[in-house]
DNA sequence: TCCGTCTCGTTGCACAGTACAACTTGGCGC
DNA sequence: GCGCCAAGTTGTACTGTGCAACGAGACGGA
């Protein structure tokens, strides 16, 4: 395999990657669309940021944004603080319900990785992420392009 | 890294890339979404095939996909021919145009994901393209779970 | 101090993609 | 022929999304 072929491999089954996606979607959890569970994990992760941060991360309008947030904070799962110093600014930080629900789906979706993914020698799994990093880290958090 | 901390990674990065792909589905071609390139692409894999089995092998309701076709055949990309011996089927052929566009649509994606890549060492291409295949490969055309 | 301009977020609107259910049309077995 | 099955279409509803317009607050220069 030349470089060329590699990278027509790469479009393709990134492609296939993004379609099945798509399509497994909607059955991740009953209270939880994939977006919503994205988001949460950014909260997770952070410690809390802005709508205006998770727009950027994921390539997602302010309002979309600000519709999931709205919906996840009806739900119980996350709350909003104000920022004292900037009163423009809403805090997003996880509840526990929201911690909870959290656990339980990364739980589920890790168990069908781990399961996908028996196999590998961990070599392979280490380097598998890096390449993923590294492809998503390309243009920085607002990539465009060859998604 | 570990092993654990690896497929921790994998699971966070491709849903990273999830998103990212469904946000720049609909800027693929200002005639074709992701769902119609894919649509296209099999049809030119496969030299012509039922909506129903579109709808199958991608999982999708066949309604979705009447329409998607109504929508291609209305834009002149595919044609519809009676099956002369079930007279309920109806055999879908990408045109010339469609033929076109579908090529045009490909080399432009395939153009982005060089860049993309372009300053990848080429070991590390043909890798992580021999992963993609491994990872998209478990579990059929059908696979469904961890996308 | 006040005005222009920026940022953060919300809301109104429109649209694509999707599923489900009901239906039409046509084939097939008894 | 009758009943059932298969292929596709259409009606309806919902979700996720973006863009544009807007409101509220911050910030800097005249």
């Amino acid at each position: 395999m030349d470089a060329r072929e590699a990278v027509e491999t790469i479009q393709r089954e990134m492609t296939v990657f993004a379609r099945r996606a798509r399509a497994s979607a909607g059955r991740l959890h009953p209270e939880l669309s994939l977006v919503s569970y994205t988001l949460l994990g950014h909260l997770e992760d952070s410690g809390g940021c802005r709508a205006t941060d998770l727009a950027a991360h994921y390539a997602l309008d302010k309002s979309t944004v600000s519709r999931q947030v709205t919906a996840l904070e009806r739900s119980g799962l996350i709350e909003r603080r104000q920022d004292p110093t900037d009163h423009r600014v809403q805090v997003l930080h996880l509840t526990d319900a929201g911690r909870g629900i959290l656990a339980q789906v990364t739980e589920s979706r890790r168990a069908a990785f781990r399961e996908r993914l028996a196999a590998w020698p961990e070599p392979d799994l280490e380097r598998f992420a890096e390449y993923l990093v590294r492809y998503n880290a390309w243009g920085g958090s607002g990539a465009r392009g060859a998604g």
